[in-house]
DNA sequence: AATTGGCTCAACCGCTCTATG
DNA sequence: TCATAGAGCGGTTGAGCCAAT
């Protein structure tokens, strides 16, 4: 049996708000706010619509200093940035631009924006694979449309704040390989430019702490950062999260971020098959492949496998599907 | 002038999260 | 600890608008 419906769906109105019934919600809300009730509101302003469809209608339209019309330049930093962060959290993004609905934004990325951004791409990523998935926009506006569009990079104080400090945990699974010196001391590998902490957390587990992480635009990060929240550690194959830095990454010394790996759904979303579509995705003629594989040849035959599937768990998001 | 197809955006739907008893 | 209900969120829909034919 499914929950209760929230109201009686044939005696509500639906569609369109006539500026009547705007006028009512108006005046109900002014003088009475919402009583810490949306469902019963609807019966004691007059209105026969259902309470969540009022609160959409306040929200969106009617409450003061909503702000509607063209986006600005900065706005369009702002969203393009955030949403290469945190992804499809409109609601997090609103938050970010005063005035602005969730609504608002989402309609206004998936109708202008997203196409906006495409005019900005590169080639090699304009085909119809890359167009027709709207994960591909993490890598796009992770990667390559930073280096063309260097202004994006000074929003980075709206996207830190969204952030907790960065910490990671390593688990039996890779602390068979190694550790984070380790790792940055093997052949070819160039340790992280900023110092970290190392210590033990209250389940004895040990700990990586990078200070300046959120600050750092040369970031690599894969796996996921393993939130209590946001994950069920049993449904994941990378039990626990591992990062890492790396220099020079990319032929323009700019750098890659990936933090947005916390979420209940990316087992939904799929992840890579293999190296090569991490690759792949990575720029079929840039000069990140070099990085990955100079990544790569640094560890033995086991640890690329591990790396691999680190690598494949940090880019689920940019294949659709694949498993 | 009529038709068509694409685009926009307000509104809805269904789900998860959170508070409460 | 569990059940319930309201709030909040993101994805989707469809009416209306507009430009192209």
């Amino acid at each position: 049996m499914g929950r209760a419906p929230c109201c009686d769906k044939a005696s509500v109105k639906k569609g369109p708000w006539s500026p009547e019934e705007d006028a009512k919600l108006k005046d109900f809300m002014e003088k009475h706010g919402t009583c810490g009730n949306w469902i019963a509101l609807p019966h004691k302003a007059g209105l026969k619509r259902c309470g969540k469809s009022c609160r959409l209608r306040w929200l969106n339209y009617l409450r003061p200093n909503i702000k509607h019309g063209e986006f600005s330049e900065d706005e369009d930093r702002i969203i393009c940035s955030l949403y290469a962060s945190i992804g499809s959290r409109w609601s997090v993004i609103a938050s970010q631009l005063q005035g602005r609905t969730d609504n608002d934004i989402k309609n206004y990325w998936n109708t202008k924006l997203r196409k906006k951004l495409l005019a900005y791409l590169p080639s090699f990523q304009k085909t119809p694979s890359f167009n027709n998935n709207p994960n591909n926009f993490m890598n796009i506006a992770s990667s390559s449309f930073y280096n063309y569009n260097p202004n994006f990079m000074n929003v980075n104080n709206n996207i830190n704040s969204l952030f907790p400090t960065t910490t990671t945990t390593t688990s039996s699974h890779v602390q068979s390989h190694t550790n984070i010196t380790d790792l940055f001391s093997q052949p070819g590998m160039i340790a992280p430019q900023r110092n970290y902490l190392e210590f033990q957390n209250q389940n004895m587990d040990k700990e990586y702490y990078f200070p300046e992480m959120k600050e750092s635009q040369r970031v690599v990060m894969f796996g996921y950062d393993g939130g209590e929240q946001s994950c069920n550690k049993d449904d994941h194959e990378i039990k626990q999260e591992e990062q890492f830095m790396l220099k020079d990454f990319g032929d323009q010394n700019q750098g890659f971020m990936m933090t947005d790996h916390n979420y209940n759904d990316q087992k939904q979303k799929g992840c890579l098959k293999n190296l090569e579509q991490v690759k792949q995705m990575m720029g079929i003629n840039g000069s990140i492949n070099v990085d990955i594989n100079r990544y790569l040849m640094s560890m033995n035959d086991d640890d690329e496998n591990k790396t691999t599937h680190i690598i494949t768990d940090g880019f689920y998001r940019m294949i659709d599907g694949s498993n």
